[in-house]
DNA sequence: GGCGGGAAGAGAAAGCCTTG
DNA sequence: CAAGGCTTTCTCTTCCCGCC
């Protein structure tokens, strides 16, 4: 006989025939009245070649061929439970596992490390690879499996296909060394325009501060235009540039050099940080793991 | 999208089998 | 022989699928 002439349901009629040994009670914990269950036995009787359970003074009783199927049924039914139905757990303790996170250069200061730390004392086999992908590229290294998950300002993921959960409010603040001659820690708008700037410009990247100051007509003097925020803080204390970064990176900043940070004399208004992810993985549970330390570490 | 055919299941009813 | 449980048959409803 081919597979493909048996219904597979009739396994399950057979479990629970052996089970309760009654027509009826095994129909009822079918969810099948007594004539549909009666009918699913026949069904399988005749698709088996043998009537498999008889009745009996004492109930139905299994024929020895019924016996000998009891446990390959058990066998097949079991596996598909586990292996099919049952979604596949993802234990952080024992996973060998690598996550591919997009995040521009901030992020990796700001979020890589913490996720790392934790990892070494909670997910010892999960490792983190960083990638800097653009605004567009991002959904689609998402979409594709080539990343899990994007984390930082990425406007251009609000839309179908994709999940998204804010982190944490962002808003802009100065940082100048810490011995600056000139800036205190409330410039007025002529002081912060007597300055000269450096300005971060992360290729492909959405430049928040920028647009503000461009829609309120407002030019500064920019002396040095830096791809990475990861130099900004050199450049900073070797100099008297000020530069005006998000909130985040800036406390990371002022934990590693002789820095002040101080507030900026028109403020943007405040942005989101989220994580997105697309719905391919949405149900993952590896994936569902690395969003929720990522919202428990970083949700304000 | 509407229609028709087939499959499956429910409910009712009648018949059969076994036990006490 | 009555009672309980299984089987069969019939009718009706629902759902799915293919066709136009």
């Amino acid at each position: 006989m081919n597979i493909a002439e048996i219904d597979l349901n009739v396994l399950v009629v057979f479990d629970a025939m052996h089970q309760h040994l009654s027509v009826t009670r095994a129909g009822q914990a079918l969810g099948l009245s007594q004539p549909a269950m009666s009918a699913a036995l026949a069904k399988l009787r005749a698709q088996l070649g043998d009537p498999l359970f008889v009745r009996t003074g004492h109930g139905m009783r299994p024929t020895p061929r019924a016996l000998q199927l009891v446990d390959p049924v058990k066998r097949i039914l079991e596996t598909v439970r586990a292996d099919i139905l049952l979604q596949p757990a993802f234990d952080p303790a024992t996973a060998q596992r690598s996550f591919t996170v997009i995040t521009p250069d901030i992020g990796e200061l700001v979020f890589v490390p913490k996720i790392l730390a934790y990892n070494q004392r909670h997910a010892p086999g999960v490792t983190i690879h960083s990638v800097a992908i653009s605004s567009p590229g991002a959904g689609e290294a998402l979409a594709s499996g080539e990343a899990d998950l994007a984390i930082g300002y990425f406007p251009d993921l609000a839309k179908p296909g994709f999940y998204q959960q804010r982190l944490f409010r962002n808003s802009f603040v100065c940082v100048v060394r810490a011995d600056h001659p000139r800036i205190q820690d409330h410039p007025t708008l002529d002081q912060f325009l007597a300055e000269s700037h450096a300005v971060v410009r992360p290729a492909g990247r959405t430049h928040l501060y920028e647009r503000f100051l461009e829609s309120q007509n407002i030019r500064r003097s920019v002396r040095a235009e830096l791809a990475h925020f990861a130099s900004l803080l050199t450049i900073i204390t070797t100099s008297d540039l000020i530069a005006t970064v998000p909130r985040d990176i800036a406390h990371v900043f002022a934990g590693l050099a002789p820095i002040r940070l101080v507030d900026p004399p028109l403020q943007p208004p405040a942005f989101h940080l989220k994580q997105h992810w697309h719905e391919r993985v949405h149900a993952d549970a590896a994936n569902v793991w690395l969003r929720k330390l990522v919202r428990d570490l970083f949700h304000d």
